[in-house]
DNA sequence: AACACGCCCTGCGCGC
DNA sequence: TGCGCGCAGGGCGTGT
């Protein structure tokens, strides 16, 4: 499910509902998430503490706590929250519920259970193995033309799954990686070291405009993504090749294929991308 | 050592 | 209607 933009707009629309608020009271459901969840630690990091901000890093969000920790969370594949009444009843999938001092739960509902909920020292993102190896953000300063082609620089591999590897740019995941070589005109099995210094910038660009257009159109949502409001995102219907196999592509008028790379559906436009 | 693969898990849509 | 299969937005351990 959530890729950059998406987990971006559930940090937009949480941070309103978290921001200012104390946490009273914190609850287990389930601890069986990527990694285990540590209740003991999660309580003594949380309860009591008030909430001082919410960031994302790549398709983490970081809860900035009062005191010396941070939560660090991931959406997996299935991850949404919820604002809930304190004390109604859980749903299926509920599995950490934060009470906040307005009366209202924050739940963390996971059906595959890919995600995380864990508790970090604050400062320890540079160096916690689940953070420190992410490449830099694509809407940031420290990603370009330059940082791509040190990272593709004697790659073998193709440009699609380049982009999806969270240490070379981080937050770009299989939809987003298909929509922006599409808006690039670059075709997925093209090996990285092969593009020019032309098609390396004309790739950021296309990174850059989709990701931001994907964030203001509250992301894309083809099942079940729904933000903290419980708003599902408008991208979807601006996808130009995912999820599009043999559709015409609206550029060119070819079919839409769908191949596999390393494991994962790739959509591209024979017409429009080589 | 840079890759691809298979697995973690649940749910859903499809074909029969 | 029911059942089995394939597939799904991610990430990580393992093997080549």
């Amino acid at each position: 499910m959530p890729e950059l933009p998406e987990v971006e707009r559930v940090r937009l629309t949480l941070l309103p509902l978290l921001a200012g608020r104390r946490i009273e009271k914190v609850r287990v459901a389930e601890t069986r998430l990527r990694a285990p969840v540590d209740a003991r630690a999660l309580r003594r990091a949380a309860a009591g503490k008030h909430i001082l901000g919410l960031r994302r890093r790549a398709k983490y969000l970081l809860v900035d706590l009062e005191g010396e920790k941070i939560l660090l969370m991931h959406l997996g594949m299935t991850g949404r929250f919820r604002i809930v009444r304190a004390g109604s009843r859980d749903q299926v999938h509920d599995h950490v519920a934060l009470a906040l001092d307005d009366g209202n739960e924050v739940r963390y509902n996971d059906a595959r259970r890919f995600g995380l909920v864990q508790v970090l020292a604050r400062g320890e993102e540079a160096i916690h193995p689940r953070l420190r190896d992410l490449g830099p953000e694509p809407l940031g300063a420290g990603f370009g033309p330059a940082t791509l082609a040190t990272s593709a620089r004697a790659r073998r591999r193709p440009i699609k799954t380049l982009l999806t590897d969270a240490t070379v740019v981080a937050g770009i995941g299989n939809i987003y990686a298909c929509e922006v070589l599409h808006a690039a005109g670059i075709h997925p099995g093209r090996t990285a070291s092969s593009l020019s210094p032309r098609r390396r910038e004309r790739l950021v660009a296309s990174i850059r405009s989709l990701l931001q257009e994907a964030i203001a159109f509250g992301g894309t949502t083809l099942r079940d993504f729904v933000d903290a409001g419980g708003e599902a995102g408008q991208y979807g219907e601006k996808l130009r090749v995912y999820g599009r196999e043999s559709e015409p592509c609206e550029t060119c008028g070819r079919r839409v294929r769908r191949i596999v790379q390393a494991g994962r559906s790739t959509f591209y436009c024979p017409g429009c991308q080589h």
